[in-house]
DNA sequence: TATGAATGAGCTTTCATTCAT
DNA sequence: AATGAATGAAAGCTCATTCAT
């Protein structure tokens, strides 16, 4: 039932990684953590580079998976929208660690990683160009929407939340899904009293 | 005409740590970009922490000047807000990978730089939120809008633009700037016509 | 039975040191004497600075220590300076690298020991002003002795010894104590026959 | 009238060298003290090594004539020790850093100076061993004393005074080498009354 | 006379990695 | 399954020295 030392592993380096970056952290630093000598970790991996890999594989192929279902199902745009981003938010709190080093390490350590992980940041971007592109066709989103700098602010948003994500803060991932949610569909403007009036509604 | 050696130093090793990371690039790789020999370097910068903060220094004493103006001044929030992304937008435009830079490796190196650096990002965010604040005060924005959290989203949007920015891009600092404000003031939904006149409302 | 490698590392270093001076040692003199490379060395030391510490740390305590003893026992004031300078002498024997690395290198190093070690030329020389102001109060040592002086006169000759001393030299450190008592208790001159009987006074 | 500009880098050295050690001294430091830049210093000096040797030559040499012509003079053994002392003395007065540096860093630095100074710490204590055993052989002096240990005594105490001697302390140097040879020739003890009279003697 | 700029060798230190036990 | 010891490459930094101007 315990967790193997092979996953211990994976887990304190994903935190270590987290706090003082890829290359800052030592092996020295893991092993100490782990409670064992940096020689010793080599009976479990094969290199640093590979432990990288541990750490952010499986997060972000569960990531990429789920997203490609949403955009593939049938359902209201603003549904699939509001899906894609509680997928989002729920591995920041599932795998919080890791995925915050995939985020922040990938575009230096790309080389390192893309012989063994597919999933790249820009293929991610794709699929929320894609879901956004439905909504425009289907008349859901708005017409003059520049769907790809859309895809770039929703992720933008939703990908920063590893800067300040707490897994023990006040507001959980699925409260911080819907709050962006609603950003992205409706802004933060007040809506104005619907036209009736009419009339002077040309005015700006 | 020319600028001078230090700057060109300071602008080789932006671009150089935007690329690699701050602690991936060697010295040697900025002294080679500069033509010179890495002892060399030492003529001109006392360490490679010192270049770091001669990189970050200016362009985000701009940024948070800038936004302070912004904040204290009179003008619909909306403008303001406006304004506000602009600021951030231009940054990019103006400093790139210094920007990048200090976006990327500041929760890493701030122990090494809060001693010659004051401006935080959780101060910016902090303006960012009393920005916000103030439209929901004014009843610009919507009542129910978690301030913080809106705060941020927005920031989230604009700094991850670090990571895709092109300067010589399609579009422009500006543009980007217009279409990230018009996201954020009223969302992507297609917006419905007032509900009472109906009739018309299926023609799209 | 083998000395520890620790420990050989501290004795090659102290006679390194004390050949060639601290800082024209190199680490990779001190790896290469004991068979190793310099980054080796770090498996057993935290720096260059350390390596110092531990080579002067427990001869020079032992010096202090001992000295205390003598200035504070009862006994006539010849027979603790001789007992003093014995002390002293017994150091070269024993510590030999070591003390001298400490005599020499002290003045220039003392801000890098001054924080782990307490013990300073200082407080020794104030050791040896209180012995003789003991002599000189007692009626032991000549009244208008300066007592500083006479210690720095006395210090001068003993730790000059770090000079020329030879462990496998002919005169053992305790004859030279011997040697060096006399002289400092009954100077060099041949002792005039107490004049006043005259007569017998060619006799020796 | 006012010193050449060598001079003066000559005299910043000597006063550098002894404050932080020959090897601790860097050129920038000597010319950051002159008032110029280090490359500058070459205009005057071929190199660092020759700096030191304009630091040290000169008093040396006066050192050397002068005992030599101590020894061979005419005199008192006492008389020449007196003088021999004194002269000793008078170079801290007059050189006091440049003969600093010579006693602190000759050893270290021999294979470096001895190209081009000839007088050696071993010929100057040959010196003294040569006067006194003349004292010896004319009876002046114990019959019993170790002249080379003598010597080494002696020289311990006069040379030690570059550790503590301040130019602007209370006692000039020539009083501290009246009191240094009081020292050497009666020594410290309290000269007893001349043995006949006896009596009281016990009493001190 | 002196400067400014650069060199290049060498320093202390770090760290991923190896391997016999 | 883990240790202890060592490696070796590379890092940041220092500094005596050179030289065109």
């Amino acid at each position: 039932m315990s967790p193997s030392k092979e996953q211990e592993i994976v887990a304190v380096a994903a935190r270590l990684f987290k706090e003082k970056g890829y290359r800052a952290t030592t092996l020295e630093d893991i092993a100490a953590a782990v409670g064992m000598l940096k020689g010793s970790l080599y009976y479990y991996i094969r290199s640093k580079e590979e432990l990288l890999y541990l750490v952010v594989r499986d997060p972000i192929r569960q990531a990429y998976t789920r997203l490609e279902e949403i955009v593939a199902s049938q359902a209201p745009v603003a549904t699939k929208i509001a899906q894609a981003i509680t997928n989002h938010m729920t591995l920041f709190h599932r795998h919080y660690p890791h995925i915050a080093v995939y985020l922040h390490d990938f575009p230096h350590l790309m080389h390192k990683l893309q012989q063994s992980v597919r999933e790249t940041p820009k293929q991610y971007q794709r699929l929320w160009t894609t879901l956004l592109a439905q909504g425009v066709a289907s008349g859901e989103l708005r017409r003059d929407l520049d769907v790809k700098i859309a895809a770039y602010a929703i992720l933008g948003m939703c990908n920063w939340v590893y800067r300040w994500y707490d897994p023990r803060g006040k507001l959980s991932a699925e409260e911080i899904a819907a709050l962006f949610t609603r950003m992205i569909l409706e802004g933060v403007l007040r809506p104005r009293p619907a036209s009736p009036p009419a009339a002077s509604e040309a005015v700006p």
